[in-house]
DNA sequence: ATATTATCAGTAATGATTCCTATTATTGAT
DNA sequence: ATCAATAATAGGAATCATTACTGATAATAT
């Protein structure tokens, strides 16, 4: 793969948030640096980082997917109420079973829905 | 809510098959036995009855939604070779530490992603 | 440096899902 | 059973996230 400063830019601000963002989301930062890049530009790199394992996508209900640049196995929560993605700590699936009748497990993706700790205090449910 | 013959008609198909269906095929389906339904309404009630319980939601990668009649909270498994959707034999996810930092966790959605063992014999990864 | 060709910006196309409207069917009340 | 009120429908148009296309640009190998 051949190198791209849109990708560099692109995979920088993965990087550096921890907030799950939207394809659009990292466009409009995207053109803070860079005001000529495109939309078609941003998808297509998010998906080349997502088939070099460079990012993982999360298909959150609603059809718009999120972006994580943390690309370990982990589990996210989905809050109802604000709709924040963040990390759950939770650990994983156990596929033992699965595993034990032939099937190859490769990959997870796990999230829970609920109410977050912040929305849970101030009560609106 | 009202009675309608094609909201029966999209239940029953849903819940006589295991296959975790797309709404394409539950339409596809239900024009055998109702030719004039149509795929908005095949939609709306897909919707409905995910918020009355009746029906889960589960979105794979790619945006194609695809619904399961069995409600239980399980895993299911995606096959990245032939597409499969299965249940998978394996246990949910542990909230136990994310509920005691304040967060009610009501629903998950856990895939696994892998080769399903009829793939993995045949050889074709 | 030059040729090759992946990547780009801009824009059109796609496709799953939702929305809209006039019509039809269900249900509670007479 | 009939009727009025109104939810649900069929059909088609609209939406919107994502992908595909195209001529121009820029990264690499020679």
């Amino acid at each position: 793969m051949r190198y791209s400063k849109q990708r560099e830019v692109i995979k920088r601000i993965l990087c550096e948030t921890k907030s799950h963002p939207t394809a659009e989301w990292i466009y409009r930062q995207a053109r803070e640096v860079m005001p000529s890049i495109s939309m078609g530009t941003v998808y297509r790199n998010l998906k080349l980082l997502g088939d070099t394992g460079e990012a993982q996508i999360i298909d959150t209900d609603g059809g718009v997917a999120r972006y994580d640049g943390d690309v370990s196995l982990h589990t996210h929560f989905v809050c109802l109420s604000c709709g924040r993605v963040i990390d759950a700590e939770a650990p994983l699936v156990d596929c033992s079973a699965m595993e034990s009748k032939g099937f190859r497990v490769i990959s997870q993706k796990n999230i829970l829905f609920g109410v977050c700790e912040k929305c849970g205090k101030s009560g609106k449910d």
